[in-house]
DNA sequence: TGTGACATGTAATATGTTACATGATTGA
DNA sequence: TCAATCATGTAACATATTACATGTCACA
């Protein structure tokens, strides 16, 4: 079961009856770019939900365009409970991805000016983000749904440690005691 | 350009000369588990590196495994630089993954005993990566690359923001006017 | 001498990406 | 009426996963 099929269900749940179009809306909304949310996942994957009994589609005759109205069925949300509670192993909690700390890990490989530009526009970026991070946190600041407010607070301390060590980065490198890698 | 190769890339150039399978064991041995480092990825991929020149490969003689010794090519090195760079667009920092948040957001869709299920596993699982995460960083302590080091320490920074952000959930989940379990 | 690590690779499968293609609905 | 949004979908392609398959090397 893939990351995508849980979130998909998830959002389905919070906003049934809603069509694949909202669906994919609703991850786009998301300030992260992990997933493009782009029609040639969705579609499929909600057909594929479709076919294995997850979700019940009933067309909106009133709508010419073929408007489908999902929803989920007592399958999809077994489906979804079972998703949610693998969170509690290991292995999807150690399963977590950040692309600039990845690159960071090589920064000994690098030349002092490339490792300037590297931390310098980083840590634009990653304030950048934490930007729309908090942004996203104050559209659900007001909604009654105080669980999703404290997932998206938990981005946004993310996104908080994530500039605080970029700063770090940068004080260790404007620092000269460190001679330059040998390559 | 996909995040593993230019991971593999950047392994690559700081154990060079290496095998493709000593990438695989390094890959290994991050404390995270986002990529499965699976040999059915990894020697396609140093095959597809090689056939476009960023990766240069000689058979060890002396070994009848027909291990090959892998090296970057200056076409590798540039590649590599140029995945670096990308971290200063906002388009990568944000394509961060957290496979716990993006469930913590349906936690309103769940009865209160699976959101105690939830949150008390969750905390457990997110403490036990915190945990390979400061047993990563303390291998790097004494590492003459102070950069790995710091990378290392921001994902040990995350990681305690991550085990931080479920123990406020869990408190709001015992303020609740939900009777607590028996403690 | 035997076991576990080293070493390379493929096959079937699943899933995601980009780009393309089409048309209806809504509101200024 | 016209443009933006809503709405569904496919095609070609790239890439990762799991499971399988084979054999060598180092060392106790």
């Amino acid at each position: 079961m893939s990351e995508l099929e849980g979130v998909v269900l998830g959002i389905l749940q919070g906003k049934q009856p809603c069509t694949a179009y909202g669906i994919r809306m609703a991850l786009q909304d998301s300030p992260s770019s992990f997933w493009s949310a782009s029609a040639g996942a969705i579609y499929p994957l909600l057909n594929r939900l479709e076919k294995a009994g997850l979700v019940d589609a009933s067309v909106d005759a009133g709508d010419a365009r073929g408007r489908r109205l999902l929803t989920l069925t007592a399958a999809g949300r077994a489906r979804h409970r079972q998703w949610m509670l693998s969170a509690g192993s290991v292995e999807v909690a150690s399963a977590v991805s950040d692309p600039v700390r990845s690159r960071a890990f090589f920064l000994g490989a690098m030349d002092a000016a490339d490792r300037r530009t590297f931390v310098d526009d980083s840590l634009q970026a990653l304030e950048s983000f934490l930007e729309s991070a908090r942004q996203d946190l104050v559209i659900r600041t007001d909604s009654e749904d105080s669980w999703a407010y404290l997932a998206a607070l938990g981005g946004v301390h993310q996104a908080e440690a994530r500039v605080k060590w970029m700063r770090e980065i940068r004080d260790h490198l404007y620092d000269d005691s460190v001679p330059p890698v040998d390559r």
